[in-house]
DNA sequence: ACTTGTCTACGAAAACATTCGTATTATGGC
DNA sequence: GCCATAATACGAATGTTTTCGTAGACAAGT
């Protein structure tokens, strides 16, 4: 049995991403929306998915002939994590920082910020 | 010339918060410190400033036999570096997105919280 | 049945990152 | 001046990630 969610490297992530969007998917479906980004050969992301089936990072389904490949672990738990690993890399553990500086450098819209309001009037109730 | 700012690897990154938080240091001070975290050989450590000092991350004063090491790339322009290609790769491209992350996953005292609505209302004053 | 196109499997090269052993050179104390 | 200590330089082994070529299997159309 292989190590438990190992971290997803860079290639990793981008199928991830895909997977996570447009749901079970097939190889050339994920090679082919990769593409529309940067050129990927078929069999280098076909491999990748191999090796993430291997590591558990998907399934697949092989009953057919081409096999559809579903994600296996969670957008949620994956932000989480490399939130904080992030958070302890270059913010020297102070998740305040990371959001102080997200919000600074990126055009956040009105609506949005009313949101994370909502957010942080929950957090205070709960604290208090 | 080497090319210009590089991405930083993890192994990189730990050092430049050691100068960041440290200033300019020697090798030696570099790896002292890493090794309250975990243990590293010291030429491990000078050789990644070495290298480092090639992809002008760092400058050094050779002037004398122990060189100094000094950050040469801001901390802030890398955390906004790191923080985009975060919220590009597993965020879809939603920094609010990451921001609700960061909040909902790490205890965030009510001071912090207050600054935190300080920056939002900033934020609203220039929008309006 | 044969050809053509599309799929998976496999292995290995290439690129990148990490680690450290060894050699050499400089500095300071005796 | 000599020796012990501590520094840099260099190169190479190891590990990890990315990339892709090639081969074989299958399916569909003719």
């Amino acid at each position: 049995m292989a190590k438990q969610n190992p971290r997803p490297t860079e290639s990793e992530l981008e199928i991830l991403q895909v997977l996570w969007s447009e749901g079970p998917s097939t190889v050339r479906e994920v090679n082919s929306l990769l593409n529309l980004e940067r050129e990927v050969g078929y069999t280098t992301t076909l491999k990748h998915m191999q090796i993430m089936s291997e590591k558990s990072l998907v399934t697949r389904d092989t009953s057919s002939r081409t096999h559809i490949y579903k994600a296996k672990i969670l957008e949620a738990d994956t932000q989480r994590t490399l939130v904080k690993s992030l958070v302890e890399k270059v913010f020297g553990g102070s998740a305040m920082d990371l959001v102080m500086q997200a919000l600074g450098n990126h055009q956040t819209s009105p609506e949005e910020l009313e949101e994370i309001k909502r957010l942080i009037q929950e957090l205070e109730n709960k604290q208090s």
